[in-house]
DNA sequence: GTCTATATAATGATAGAC
DNA sequence: GTCTATCATTATATAGAC
């Protein structure tokens, strides 16, 4: 894994300004929501706040411009780690690769307030999870779904969504060091999953089974499940 | 199940302008989130903004007033409900009993903005999960855990969490018609979770292993786990 | 308790000079 | 391309009449 490997072209100050507007853009979203004044962007920047608008026409577009920018930068950093950090891995290299922490804190950011970027960022991991989940399958090392898309798609939603909520929840204190959030994830977030993954959590078959027959005769509106 | 139970006190319109002042902001909160200009409150409960900070200060006591509201009446409901939906029922009780409705959006939005009421509500969750774990663990019914607390606590992130990111990413077309978000959580989260739960995932110890010694001993910061 | 009117500050966006 | 100056809007919050 090249470690050093700066994101595409962002090398140091080789960027056009209307680039780095959009760097100064993801970087504070990320930090601080998609309600951030455009003036600190500017700011951020070392330009007007004029200048932010004559190059993106709106605050709007200039968020589409940084979601764009940041699909781009997973797609290229997914292509890098071809093979190397495959599958469930790769949102766990995104967090520890220094490099991309302001796309990743941006990916967050927006998994939590919506929008496009996170209904395709999560397509995305839930399609990688088909391929790594029907691997493990074929390799006898996990055990095959009555549903397996409807698995993938769980599964990555209840990991991230573990994880977001854990976040937001109980706020890192520096959310720049990394490798702290790391731990904590690990602890409250990995290991339970991965016990529960491994060793299981129900010894007996009565609930699933009674949803299976809940959802073919589901009860009337305003009622409860039985 | 009482079904047609008013929640505390709010029978019909005997309530104070501060009480109904507080409901609409409760009410706008859960559905169009905190930024929520207080005219639009103040419309809602058909009086002056001018009176909105007469009564409560400022908007965040407003939102103080709320949450300790929401707070209260999920304590409220769930004495009315003890021991029948014990719980992992309760939050499903919430969900589909139409009239915890504004409270359920509310603790939603909390969930996904943070702030005091969603470290306590979950914290609640976590508490309630512990009981219900033991006592399935007694039972015999629920697979002993390596940590009981923590387990308890990533079923609770996990389950709130999926649910969370699944509404915001997919938003619900009519966010009215609970009985629609009820089938589409027991479609998404529930089946594939109970499967999970009884059918298992993984059927070598390795992964789980190799974690346990990870935890013992992490890598130096800066490198990814092997 | 409740209103109207207003102060004050911040926002996104525009206009025009350079 | 970039800036300064400004507009129009919106926000929370205040003051004082009733």
């Amino acid at each position: 894994m090249r470690s050093g490997h700066a994101p595409r072209g962002v090398s140091a100050d080789d960027l056009t300004t209307r680039a780095r507007i959009r760097d100064a853009a993801v970087l504070r979203f990320g930090r601080d929501g998609f309600g951030t004044p455009l003036r600190a962007i500017a700011t951020d920047a070392a330009v007007s706040a004029g200048l932010v608008i004559h190059h993106f026409g709106t605050k709007e577009r200039l968020r589409e411009a940084c979601d764009e920018h940041v699909l781009d930068q997973i797609r290229h950093a997914k292509q890098d780690n071809l093979g190397e950090a495959s599958g469930g891995r790769f949102l766990e290299y995104l967090a520890t690769a220094e490099q991309f922490a302001p796309v990743f804190a941006y990916v967050l950011r927006s998994l939590q307030h919506g929008g496009p970027l996170a209904a395709t960022f999560v397509d995305h991991m839930v399609r990688d999870a088909v391929d790594y989940l029907a691997e493990g399958v074929a390799a006898g090392v996990i055990v095959p779904s009555r549903d397996e898309p409807a698995r993938a798609r769980y599964l990555v939603l209840s990991s991230l969504g573990a994880g977001l909520l854990a976040m937001t929840v109980d706020p890192p204190r520096d959310p720049t060091d990394l490798a702290a959030m790391m731990r904590r994830h690990v602890d409250a977030i990995t290991l339970p999953a991965l016990e529960l993954y491994t060793e299981g959590f129900l010894t007996t078959r009565r609930m699933l089974d009674e949803y299976l027959l809940y959802v073919s005769d589901p009860p009337p509106a305003g009622e409860h499940a039985p």
